[in-house]
DNA sequence: TCAAAAGTGTTTGCTATACACCCATGA
DNA sequence: TCATGGGTGTATAGCAAACACTTTTGA
């Protein structure tokens, strides 16, 4: 038992785990084994402990429920407010993940019945407030397209230029033009031929691509 | 006393206050009267209640330290180093304040020895992780100037257009040309003339504009 | 009448957008 | 040879940057 002269709440991470799959931008979530909200949808997360930081915690979860390590993380919100679980104060630090599709095996952790990943056109009704933090982690994702190369953090190793037109497509909902979509990504430099191509049918092979430098996202304005 | 099954880390909230005083951009400190740190400088701040939220706790030590209420106050990151306390595990979740140089009436509270006004560039030494804090405040800062209208959160109630120019010119460290500026800020239809004009020596006064919506910082990309 | 800050337009360059056809391949 | 997606260039418009003189006032 710990005691404490004055009340401390409990700090938790959830984490938007988001992947395009099926062509569609995906996001993880696990079914609730325990109450509250038992049964209901969750963002995966849990409690930080003493000896790590918050980062880690949310590093540790991710991969807990992913089974990855080494992907795009980065703290989105903390949430607060006195009632936002019935059992005690929380205090919840957000992340938000981009995990390309290449590394799924999604297993489903100890303290979830059932992992799946939901599109955020058709997301189930949510525990908590995590709905809240789900729009929140969007609209970050869709502001930093704009001014970001975080978009390529959800790439596989190599793709192709058509492979990534379609990934701003989807989180962006709307079409781009092929032609300024290629002048505007190669004029960045933050990608390179590989030398490979891709043969997916009868027609013209497409070149693969590949990312410099995979740690960096660079602010581009 | 209060008794938990397993460790909790205490909650504060530490705030980053800005200011635009003597053609400078400043930030309130505080000089800590109590260990650990005891006699540096420091953020203003403070725990979390448990029947607050972190919101409301930061809204309180900012009317506690300078009396003001209703000024854009942000949440910025959370910081959860596990010894970023020497006495047992905090999280802080920053929060950054701008407010306009009319208001300013700092009252030392309780927790401090003195309070003062620092700029960017003669900071003291500083308690805690406080540093990297101010450091991340001022980049958010300086980045929201070209995306949004935050910057006239600095601005008293009526202004003049070379007032408001200059608060750019300090916060961005650059020479702003004067009529673009000028085609620039009127055209974002967020301020407007009050009809009002102001004498300041022997030459022509300058017209006097008012924020048309203080509660709303647009984004304007 | 002089000094000092307020106020005002036009030209130029750059970046973003619109737009259509040829290429390489497998069936 | 045909269907399919891969790959390429140019013209136009809209926005950002450069740039200098007139106006109004008080001393």
């Amino acid at each position: 038992m710990y005691t404490y002269e004055y009340p401390h709440p409990s700090v938790t991470t959830d984490i938007i785990i988001f992947s395009i799959r099926e062509k569609q931008l995906k996001l993880l979530l696990i079914k609730r084994k325990e109450p509250p909200f038992q049964g209901s949808w969750a963002l995966p997360g849990g409690f930080v402990n003493m000896d790590e930081s918050i980062d880690d915690a949310a590093k540790r979860e991710l991969a807990e429920e992913t089974g990855v390590r080494d992907v795009y993380l980065e703290q989105l919100y903390t949430y607060g407010e006195p009632n936002r679980d019935p059992r005690e104060r929380v205090i919840t630090v957000a992340y938000f993940a981009l995990i390309a599709s290449e590394h799924l095996h999604v297993q489903a952790s100890s303290d979830a019945a059932e992992a799946d990943w939901f599109a955020m056109d058709t997301l189930p009704d949510l525990a908590f407030d995590h709905d809240e933090m789900i729009k929140t982690a969007h609209q970050r994702l869709v502001a930093k397209l704009d001014y970001s190369t975080i978009a390529f953090q959800l790439m596989p190793q190599q793709f192709t230029l058509s492979a990534l037109q379609e990934v701003y497509e989807i989180i962006l909902q709307a079409e781009i033009d092929k032609r300024n979509f290629r002048k505007w990504v190669l004029a960045l430099e933050n990608i390179e031929e590989t030398g490979e191509t891709l043969r997916t049918g009868s027609h013209r092979p497409a070149k693969l691509y590949a990312v410099k430098d995979m740690e960096k996202v660079d602010i581009i304005k």
